[in-house]
DNA sequence: TACTTATTTGGCTATTTAACCAAATGATCG
DNA sequence: CGATCATTTGGTTAAATAGCCAAATAAGTA
């Protein structure tokens, strides 16, 4: 893997990282309601003030949000919707996970040995 | 927000973060291709086999990913194939963030203070 | 049974992240 | 200008994460 893939693959990441904490994704979700300044949500959260501004930070650092001054305030608002989307897939994930399933019994796949893999590979 | 809420949006937190590597992004490309084992993966990611195993951990702990051991070996694939659909978004999300917006200098929105944000809640 | 292969586990260290507090900034109001 | 409000920044500490190495399992194979 060359080091620009590499690179795309570290942007991708960071994206999904800055969405990967449940106050970001509640502020997200609160968001995409509308803009709100940086108090409003303060009143939902249950967190310091610095920390619901270092997470908007972080989110707006990833591009997911924007954020505009408005007199004293900051109004922060969902720059690409398309993110909520995700929560369907995520719930299906969780739904999944429950059950764990055993994968039926009766497997009669050989079993390709790793070594194989690779002879298997020059065979081609 | 109720104890049961945080709780849901911290098992969604848990699943965006299982994803937000770029190592275990790569891996759930590959597996969306169809199942491997660890030493395929492994060929494919320049690190360490108990690095990939961990990460592999990660992704199945999260219910993304499936294991099944056959042989010597364990096959991995995806679980829950719509966390791929997650890539078009992010790629939005990255090219959103390339261009940070001045978003429209002449702006005369009214600038609602944020004490009147609570008075105008109380007056509503 | 001993040997090799495939993978996981258990430390260990370096790095990153989260949270809070206190201080700094920036804008408006008196 | 000085006070106040809204928000950010810096500092600190605790906890989580990523990576590597070495040792432990687990399943064939000789």
């Amino acid at each position: 893997m060359d080091e620009s893939r590499k690179a795309l693959y570290r942007a991708r990441a960071k994206v999904l990282k800055a969405l990967a904490h449940p106050t970001r994704l509640w502020m997200v979700e609160k968001l995409a309601q509308g803009e709100h300044c940086v108090c409003e949500l303060l009143e939902t959260v249950d967190a310091d003030f610095s920390t619901v501004s270092k997470h908007l930070s972080v989110l707006r650092q990833a591009g997911i949000v924007d954020v505009q001054k408005r007199g004293k305030q900051m109004f922060y608002r969902l720059k690409v919707p398309c993110v909520l989307e995700f929560m369907g897939c995520i719930e299906a994930v969780l739904a999944a996970g429950a059950q764990d399933r055993p994968d039926a019994p009766g497997m009669t796949t050989p079993g390709t040995a790793c070594r194989q893999c690779r002879q298997r590979e020059k065979e081609l």
